[in-house]
DNA sequence: CACTATTTTTGCGTTTAGCAAAGAAAATGT
DNA sequence: ACATTTTCTTTGCTAAACGCAAAAATAGTG
């Protein structure tokens, strides 16, 4: 009886796509008016002020190269939001972190997305919005360990 | 007690973000082994065989621009994928549709890629299937229009 | 010290995308 | 009837996003 699974799965495959280009759209319309490219501001989100990375590290996580990467520091580097030193272990390691700068955007980027989010979950109940921390937790979590097998 | 709120936006947007990543990465691996471009792949998989449609109404159901668009379409016209063809009743229109090649990649396409989500939902049961399922189709009309509101 | 491995950067080509202007056709006003 | 405006698509141009392969720099190893 897996003709129930064939029809979730095709379900959720259509739904996801949708969810998709629409999240593409708001990341784009928010990165645009808080004057980043997108892949600036995807980076910057997940750098936290005090630590450092190295740009594999930053690769990975964003699932993109390390020469992209390097661009993308280049550029915040450019407009002094990140700090890049060599490490003093292993000079071949480049340091990635946050400038005074850099944590000032960071603060008010994340707290205006995670506003931009509120704004939008702020008419459905509080168990709804349960369900969807849940039906995307479990979600991303697949992907995530799909991908890690089949990459 | 809005403090809830704040908490759960705040969580459902990192989760929504890493999965937008997760799924990007996901579509451009099928893509390519379909030997198709993202763009190509995401058009296809919005055309439904006999239909027929304007540039625009691809245009907008990809969220994208129209001349984006022309050229999305250049590339599988040039691959016999679908027929471009002017309106008679009113001629500025195009009508897009797939040929009989366009079909049947189509079909294999959308199969393939429902199985590929049916992989990564197996191992689960048919409840949190369908957790997944109502999650994420709230959370992408509540997406969907606030963009509507938004752009 | 030569050789190999690792980390990052550079050079280069491809893909993705939109804007502004042009082109083509229809609708509208006079 | 025909000039004007509107609508839909395409073209020219530019920018952004991205990865591969080679180079550069450093570390580790026989």
């Amino acid at each position: 009886m897996d003709m129930k699974l064939k029809q979730q799965a095709s379900a959720i495959t259509e739904l996801t796509f949708d969810l998709l280009r629409c999240c593409e759209a708001k990341e784009k319309m928010f990165a645009k008016d808080h004057g980043l490219k997108v892949a600036e501001f995807r980076c910057l989100r997940i750098v936290e002020a005090g630590k450092s990375y190295s740009v594999q590290e930053l690769a990975t996580s964003m699932h993109l190269s390390p020469s992209r990467l390097t661009r993308i520091i280049d550029g915040l580097f450019a407009e002094k939001l990140v700090d890049r030193v060599q490490s003093i272990e292993d000079r071949r390691f480049a340091k990635i972190s946050l400038t005074n700068k850099g944590q000032t955007l960071v603060g008010k980027l994340k707290e205006e997305y995670a506003d931009l989010h509120g704004e939008m979950l702020k008419d459905i109940s509080s168990e709804d919005r349960d369900k969807i921390y849940n039906g995307i937790s479990l979600m991303q979590g697949l992907v995530s360990t799909w991908l890690v097998r089949n990459a």
